[in-house]
DNA sequence: AGCCTGTCGACCAGGGTGGTCAATATTAAT
DNA sequence: ATTAATATTGACCACCCTGGTCGACAGGCT
């Protein structure tokens, strides 16, 4: 495992991004080595002389995904922004400037979450519940709670506003499934998601809040 | 196939039982047909005694599982109420029961959705079309749009509710994975269900829209 | 020359795969 | 009771893939 981090960084992030991709794909179980080495270009028995084993290097990647989750995508959250729907829409933006960087640490991530079935190492257990405490308090701490209409469970409100974005980003995800995230022209659906959120403050926040649109 | 209906109910269901669930659980690729006849309880020389191969066996529960949804669900949705989000309560309603007729079903057909790689017969294929169609017309057909408020495209309102739906039966879903169905309370569950719905109307309706609770 | 460090891929034992088939057990027909 | 037809079993097949090992070899350094 020193030996790996003695690479040069192309080849780290070749293997790296092999291997994600594949427990991505299929999970710790199911995962193939041999298809691991066959995608990273490189002998089989390196990838055992790097890591010690199968479980070690699923440990590795695992670390190495929730630090960069918190380093690229976490800390660049604006917490002072107060109100919640703007909020996310921050949350939205650096988390697609994240995966644009790297998509496999986020699919990787999905499916670890998933089935996260075996002990871990206790520090990376640490970790990755340290992860899910932050991700939280960076939606939910210091928002304005004076934004919300009276006539609704402010908590309620929240949970309506999460799965709304959540559900948008499952549909564009799945519409746009299979084109290469190079090709694609995000602009248009930046702006349609930026109509949900418009739609959402008229829904949930009270008449006057924010700036109102007299077009 | 023939051989396979003229068994007792009991052992077709079964088997049925043991099959869906492994597609469900494995998809069809890594799905085994050793895990199926040991989980029904039969030899392995009667599976292909009475499906002729493993790809025959899945187009049979498909064919069986679109079936089943329509007649245990679609054709049981009562189209006349011209609210959109009692309708969807309603519709809620009756997934639950067909849900609790044969939970296995449903799973198989989720990820026979998802993983619909390979090429189908042409007449299972048209039937999952039909399903989709009629499924969407179930939801959106001859809604009252008036209802809605002025300010927002209904489209999208559609959407948001939608999503919002699917959002608390997935964080319903996760929070109880793990117990026996049958184990459960669900009244509880159903009036939350009913509270976020509320929400859901004061946000998304006209003001005056239905009956207010003047509580 | 030796020695260390990388690198490879053939190879291993083990296990799982969908599917077959000779051997039975069961039932029906005569 | 005998035969014929039908159900049912599980050992078996050839094949594929698994995580991991290890001898061979390459190149740089002393």
């Amino acid at each position: 495992m020193e030996k790996f981090k003695g690479l040069d960084e192309e080849k780290q992030q070749k293997i790296l991004d092999a291997a994600l991709m594949e427990f991505a794909e299929h999970g710790y179980e199911k995962a193939s080595t041999n298809r691991i080495v066959k995608e990273a270009g490189i002998g089989k028995g390196m990838l055992f002389y790097y890591f010690k084993s199968k479980k070690d290097l699923y440990e590795f990647l695992a670390e190495y995904s929730l630090d960069f989750v918190v380093e690229k995508y976490f800390s660049r959250i604006d917490m002072t922004e107060a109100d919640f729907i703007e909020r996310l829409k921050h949350t939205s933006q650096v988390k697609f400037e994240a995966q644009t960087e790297n998509k496999n640490v986020f699919n990787f991530l999905g499916t670890f979450m998933l089935t996260a079935d075996f002990k871990l190492a206790p520090h990376i257990q640490k970790k990755y519940e340290a992860m899910q405490k932050t991700g939280n308090a960076m939606i939910y701490e210091n928002v304005d709670l004076s934004l919300f209409r009276d006539d609704v469970d402010v908590q309620k409100a929240f949970k309506l506003i999460r799965w709304s974005i959540e559900g948008y980003q499952n549909e564009l995800l799945h519409k746009l499934q299979g084109q290469s995230m190079t090709s694609i022209d995000f602009n248009p659906y930046w702006e349609e998601f930026y109509e949900y959120l418009e739609i959402l403050k008229k829904s949930f926040y009270k008449k006057g809040s924010g700036i109102d649109d007299y077009s």
